[in-house]
DNA sequence: ATTGATTCCGAAAGCGCTTTCGGCGTAGCG
DNA sequence: CGCTACGCCGAAAGCGCTTTCGGAATCAAT
């Protein structure tokens, strides 16, 4: 069945400078386009590099070279059960990006949180990637001093809370919260509930501190806001819900760090009878597809994450480049999607 | 304030080495615990490499043992949009399993669908990984015998429909559509719809024949059952359940290919002031976790994809250890999860 | 015709690691 | 005491590619 030969002896620069009657160096200045090579034979190499399907070591040609001709996507340790769903998305646009110069693209995990460090330090010692893109940093985030102390470019995807010394790409949260808060009070909302993120993340900082702003901003007072953190899921977000809603005096309107709290919010409020955007308005975060489908469909702050792998990469192939790394920072904005579960207070909920 | 020197001069088996007094071989071989060396120097050296962080150079490593220690995951062409939520849990099962061999995982897509099968053999001459992960696959896939005649060790995340000679791992697609047909029928449906997804894909062409089994085991003739084939997305499972429950005889239960194109058929009953589960049934297939909060909440028959990332790194290593492609081939069921989606045929319906 | 500048290619070293082979020294055996 | 037998390590080749350097041609210029 398989009867031809079993050693598929690879073709190599040997053997391809062999069948041509040139040496290595030759063919290897010829594939490479250098200018010291006469076009006849530049052509000559190149068809038949072609005729033989030769494909070169990437191995050896990245020990020659010294770069390792990939960037590692730190994938975000999963840490409450929901699968992302941006992932996809992001490894796309950085596959896109980084295919312009052929690179390799790989996914690493840290297999435990406590191993993060050695995971990072091993990558950046043994040189096995040129880069690396950092998702949802920390408040303090300890990856980012150690990929700096070891001249390792990175960029990060969000900010840590120190965040002049490196290339980020990050959305503006905290004016997105001032935004969510400004649009529930102009919808005459004036009792609050804020559905928070374990705050060591960043982001979720960042939320809720747009959140405070946005009251003060308004002119409510602290007195005016409830609060509860929960973990990133919809259950999380349910019992978040739940506990405010039960309260003596309940907020009119419930603000959620993510989509997926939002979500569990709505949960909370079908059972107990009440109704999205009537009774009691819930604002989420992300933009996510599932807020499309929801019952009620969910108002968000939507975040643009279409091309962000693309642009992740190309800021880090120009960091890899030489570019300064503070010149590379870039801030985008949400934008307020309306859909059904928002909408004005009610005049009763008002005056108890 | 960068006061050290600049130039982080690696540190390889030949400094290590010459610190030890040793040869390169020496610490080599210690290092990769060879027997032939005396315990105390392996200690020695070991001690050694850790206090200097010393990590080796994978592209070196890899060149001399000739083997890629990686593996590429080949990420399905986003073809719908829509973004798939389990690439995440897929990638980092594969980690786990790959981590275990401290082998790198990477991505790769093609750039558009006919260079899949020029990415392919690059892919297999270059020698850049040692196996490959295929998701997806077509009813006849290119790609599968192209990694065959590559002889480079892959395993498939479904089947195609030629499926005797490789490995893989899948759920029974047509079983798991027979069981959602009896299902159905047990509660009194004998006019059913099918929103199907485009039958190059072989899990949408598997699905389908399980409909159309079902149907026959049934007692059913095909005159009972409606098909429309849509995009993979809402929009499409939407307009699909649109054209059928527009028509003289609409059936009363709707099963669908996908959980997304069913989350699309609920808005189509809601549109025309039909309730799910009551005036007619839908149900859809992927358990996604979407469907929990869908309006209201989908009926789905769930496939068990925790672990598939692991099973599928561990076929994947166990195969290029030489394994039996044979050998390595597993197939789940689905199970039925029901939420609120379906229900009993209303008896006028059946009489029209 | 001599020189100098070009053009194009070969020779060779080297990237950092692995692995085979051989040899030194010490222990065990008769 | 001489022999083999190990245990342990060094020497060296080699993985497949890149890149510097130099040299043989060819060409133009004097």
């Amino acid at each position: 069945m398989f009867g031809e030969d079993l050693t598929v002896s690879r073709v190599t620069l040997k053997t391809l400078a062999a069948d041509l009657g040139l040496t290595e160096a030759t063919v290897s200045r010829a594939l490479n386009d250098y200018d010291d090579i006469a076009e006849q034979t530049r052509l000559r190499v190149r068809k038949e590099a072609l005729a033989q399907g030769y494909a070169p070591n990437p191995s050896a040609r990245r020990l020659a070279r010294g770069t390792a001709e990939a960037v590692a996507y730190l994938m975000p340790a999963n840490q409450s059960g929901v699968s992302d769903s941006f992932i996809g998305q992001l490894l796309q646009g950085l596959g896109e990006s980084l295919s312009k110069r052929k690179w390799d693209l790989l996914v690493m995990q840290a297999p435990a949180a406590e191993d993060e460090a050695e995971t990072i330090q091993k990558l950046a010692r043994s040189g096995t990637v040129s880069g690396v893109v950092l998702s949802r940093p920390y408040k303090v985030d300890k990856r980012i001093k150690l990929l700096q102390d070891a001249r390792l470019p990175f960029v990060v995807h969000g900010r840590s809370s120190d965040c002049s010394d490196y290339a980020w790409y990050d959305v503006d949260n905290t004016k997105a919260f001032i935004d969510i808060v400004d649009h529930l009070v102009s919808l005459g909302h004036r009792r609050l509930g804020y559905v928070g993120a374990p705050s060591y993340l960043n982001f979720a900082h960042q939320r809720m501190q747009g959140v405070l702003q946005g009251i003060k901003y308004n002119g409510l007072s602290e007195a005016d806001l409830l609060i509860e953190i929960s973990e990133m899921n919809d259950l999380g977000g349910e019992q978040a819900a739940s506990v405010m809603l039960d309260c003596y005096t309940p907020p009119t309107a419930l603000i959620c760090a993510t989509d997926i709290q939002a979500i569990g919010a709505l949960a909370a409020l079908r059972s107990r009878g009440l109704r999205a955007g009537v009774d009691v308005s819930v604002i989420g975060y992300d933009g996510l597809f599932i807020g499309k489908h929801s019952n009620p469909p969910l108002t968000t702050m939507a975040q643009p994450l279409a091309h962000s792998g693309r642009i992740l990469g190309d800021m880090l192939l120009a960091l890899i480049d030489g570019a300064e790394p503070k010149s590379l920072q870039e801030l985008r904005n949400a934008e307020l999607v309306r859909r059904m579960s928002d909408g004005p207070a009610r005049p009763s909920q008002n005056k108890p």
